[in-house]
DNA sequence: ACATCTGTTATAGCAATAATATAACAGTCG
DNA sequence: CGACTGTTATATTATTGCTATAACAGATGT
């Protein structure tokens, strides 16, 4: 999987690289049982510090993401905690569609748009 | 309106503060042409040091929700530009429905969210 | 056995950000 | 004039993000 930091973004890396890495699990470019690149190997990939990808590792397993393995690595595995996240959805959600309320984007357009993003993630398989 | 900060919280006051204020005018707690506390009342009020309202409404003013009147202090003025944030609201629910995708939460259970939290926006009037 | 890989932990330094504290300035209003 | 407004400047402190170096214990392949 191509993995594209922004060194110029004002998110952290360490989240790019979460958020990268949760995307390629939603397109099916991770499965269940993968392993990811170890930290060493993967920091020297995109060119920053060990810490850094440790850190992302670290959110994964804390956020139910992957599971790490001292002999595999970082593995995916979904820990599926679907009353938990959706709490965790509704409240980031809160303030988007605030923000869309305001700027007169109806209901509707953001249905097309969930539509639109969710086509690209085909669920888990 | 009562504005809640959470001095506890990981994120940032100035950003709770944008937040309540962006669920403010969502919930018609604020209208188009009120006018929002003076950074200084504000500030003692809520317990917090005056600078960091006055970033809260430098931020709110950069997104096009206040506009600020040397007699008036922050008004409620709503820049609708359409185009700018739905790109915004897209790729702010690409990392979420991505991570929803992934714990087996179902597009239309992300419908019926987008609906229940919808229902407390009314919309502009 | 040995070297090499894995994640993990500790410590330190540097830069940027968040929040505070004073202070001053110019425009507005009663 | 006095009291309010936003705005700007400067300084300090604490926290966070990122890097750097180093070491440790478990697993792996030769």
């Amino acid at each position: 999987m191509v993995i594209e930091i922004d060194f110029n973004s004002d998110e952290a890396l360490y989240l790019q690289l979460r958020n990268q890495i949760i995307l390629g699990i939603a397109t099916s470019q991770f499965h269940e049982g993968d392993s990811l690149p170890s930290v060493r190997q993967l920091a020297e990939l995109i060119g920053i510090n060990m810490h850094t990808v440790n850190k992302a590792y670290t959110v994964l397993k804390q956020e139910g993401f992957v599971k790490v393995d001292r002999r595999k690595g970082a593995v995916i595995a979904i820990d599926v905690d679907k009353l938990r996240t959706l709490e965790e959805i509704r409240k980031d959600l809160q303030v988007i569609l605030a923000k869309s309320s305001c700027k007169n984007i109806s209901k509707e357009e953001i249905h097309e748009l969930i539509d639109e993003i969710y086509e690209e993630y085909g669920g888990l398989e």
